[in-house]
RNA sequence: GCGCCGGUAGCUCAGCUGGAUAGAGCAACGCCCUUCUAAGGCGUGGGUCGGGGGUUCGAAUCCCUUCCGGCGUACCA
């Protein structure tokens, strides 16, 4: 019986059906009362010349038996399948239990390599929500791929060049405290009042530029404060990083490319895919109805694209990688088109397995995020505020926990995430302290405490026995055992899209279940058979909120 | 101007590789804690799926067109 669940049930049912013109893309999922899975059977009509009523009783009666399938249902035109509940029920148990499916996934995708560029702020500012995005989505995408047997290369593609720092260095002599330690606030401000005091002062924008030849060249003096900034920004990132569960495999920015960029250069030029225009090195895209991709300025200096270009040259012969992600800004679109489409110029036949993974524009109170004028929301501090609502719930509702601090920081973090995963990632969000503190509803907050629920009840169940399936055969248990099913091809599906907020979903809908279910009965009775089956059916629900949340970076508390 | 993306309930969203009465959550109102965690469950109200054409037995979903919003459009990243 446990045949029946690693194969596809639109497939399986498609070859009962003994007819040619039935293919897996034509059963589609029963409406609400009408089963588990439904035939429509009206395009049929036209070549069969007969009404769709009569086709779906056809089908029926020509079916080939086959005992997963309880019984069918010809009505209105729709063939309605209705599977076996018992034996669905018994090999999905089973399923969570011994993890074959996930392990033949796994199995199949062994030896292959997914690159994830992430995150990857720009280092000499301070980590805000306008981050979050990005290390959210490609951290989640990073564990998604791990879980499903992926070797994946978590990449920080750090700013950690370019005139901003010229700027600091020039702010940092000018108004700098050299008596204490550097913070990363001492930084922001230094950078703010820079901004402010060159827009007054074309003397001092000129001294960012010049600074910033200093650190180029190699001059002592200055390399050593440039590296005190990347230090100092890097220690205060990690922390939020640890505080996430974050974590790369590789911190290569822009500083590292600097001496990789030369031999792209050559290597366009030999294959005459450059040409000059007004200056600048060019790579004319008209054909591909693109703008030109700028390989270096008038003055020589290198770009944006060409450091990408090089970087994806570089990931290509490290990692050998099969995928290579780029989770930034929907912004950026036109740029990593750009660079793809040069890269496939260049002859790269691993250029088709590059792909933006775009998302939309964080604002806060509707304006766009700016550190220069200040108008930022520091993560740090959205975390403070969601982990202390946190411990606010929980002195009020369950004052006797242990670890109260320690729940708080993953209710909190929770919320956070979820505030990033929660959704479909292309769309814009305006970032707003009512959305993150929310803890009731559609929230990770709710899947945590549903999980905490069923952690609580298997505390008190004690061992689970012996399992007789049949009695797990009721509408609230059977809607959790349909949702439990479709957790492999839910991560699989929210990976092959990029999309993280797949598998929030998920969650939402199995949550929501499982607290039907719950409310209806009481799960531990006088009757050992049925609290056994209960348990066993809590139990499978609780690891999969685990194992879902995690995939979202979301820790599980046993008890909240 | 051109290109990309969004537009579904008061708000935030799901559904978009066409299928049966368009689903959640929040907010509002009304219920349910002597019994496994009420951060929960149940109910009520709330929709021209931006507008208009088309294809189809069938369209929120596909095609065309139009309006609104966001972003991008060569020497920033």
């Amino acid at each position: 019986m446990l045949i029946i669940r690693k194969m596809n049930y639109k497939e399986l049912i498609s070859k009962l059906i003994n007819n040619s013109l039935v293919t897996e893309n034509d059963i589609t999922l029963a409406a609400e009362g009408h089963g588990d899975f439904a035939l429509p059977c009206f395009k049929y009509a036209r070549e069969l010349r007969k009404a769709p009523q009569i086709i779906a009783s056809d089908f029926a009666s020509g079916l080939t038996k086959c005992d997963f399938i309880d019984h069918v249902e010809a009505v209105g035109g729709y063939l309605n399948f209705y599977l076996s509940r018992k034996a669905r029920i018994e090999s999905v148990l089973a399923d969570c239990e011994n993890k074959s499916s996930v392990n033949a996934v796994r199995a199949v995708n062994a030896g292959k390599t997914v690159c994830i560029d992430y995150s990857s702020i720009n280092i000499a500012k301070p980590f805000h929500i306008g981050h979050l995005m990005s290390t959210a989505i490609g951290g989640s995408l990073y564990r998604i791929y791990k879980y499903l047997g992926w070797n994946a290369v978590g990449i920080n593609h750090l700013g950690d060049w370019g005139t901003q720092f010229g700027k600091l260095l020039a702010a940092y002599n000018e108004w700098g405290d050299k008596s204490r330690p550097l913070t990363l606030n001492d930084m922001l401000s230094l950078y703010v009042r820079f901004t402010e005091e060159s827009e007054k002062n074309p003397q001092l924008a000129e001294r960012g530029r010049t600074e910033f030849l200093k650190i180029e060249r190699g001059e002592a003096e200055a390399v050593k404060t440039y590296e005190l900034f990347k230090e100092t920004t890097l220690a205060e990132v990690n922390k939020v990083y640890d505080r996430l569960g974050i974590v790369f495999d590789s911190y290569n920015g822009e500083a590292f490319y600097n001496d990789k960029m030369q031999p792209i250069i050559d290597e366009l030029n030999a294959k005459s895919l450059t040409e000059v225009s007004d200056g600048a090195l060019v790579v004319k895209l008209d054909d591909y109805g693109m703008p030109p991709c700028l390989i270096t300025r008038s003055d020589g200096a290198t770009l944006y694209a060409t450091r990408d270009l090089s970087a994806a040259n570089y990931r290509a012969e490290t990692y050998k990688f099969d995928k290579s992600l780029y989770v930034v800004a929907t912004q950026q679109n036109l740029h990593f088109k750009q660079v793809f489409k040069v890269l496939e110029l260049m002859g790269r036949e691993w250029a088709k397995d590059l792909t933006h993974v775009q998302f939309g524009m964080v604002s806060y109170e509707g304006k766009p995020l700016s550190t220069r004028h200040g108008h930022v929301v520091f993560l740090a501090d959205v975390i403070e505020n969601t982990v202390k609502k946190a411990l606010d719930i929980i002195n009020e509702k369950n004052p006797d926990l242990e670890d109260k601090a320690q729940t708080a920081e993953s209710v909190g973090v929770g919320a956070v995430m979820f505030f990033a995963l929660g959704t479909q990632r292309i769309k814009d969000v305006d970032f707003n302290y009512d959305k993150v503190l929310s803890f009731d509803g559609e929230t990770a907050p709710y899947i945590q405490y549903t999980r905490a629920r069923c952690q609580s009840v298997l505390a008190k169940g004690g061992e689970i026995g012996d399992v007789d399936y049949s009695l797990l055969a009721s509408d609230e248990s059977y809607a959790v055992i349909k949702l439990l099913d479709n957790f492999n091809t839910t991560v699989i599906d929210s990976a092959e899209k990029y999309e993280p907020s797949i598998i929030a979903r998920y969650l939402i809908d199995l949550a929501q279940a499982f607290n039907k279910f719950y409310i209806a009965g009481r799960i531990i009775t006088d009757d050992k058979p049925l609290t056994n089956a209960r348990l066993a059916l809590t139990k499978a629900v609780a690891d999969t909120l685990k194992t879902g949340l995690s995939l979202l970076l979301i820790n599980s508390p046993d008890k909240m």
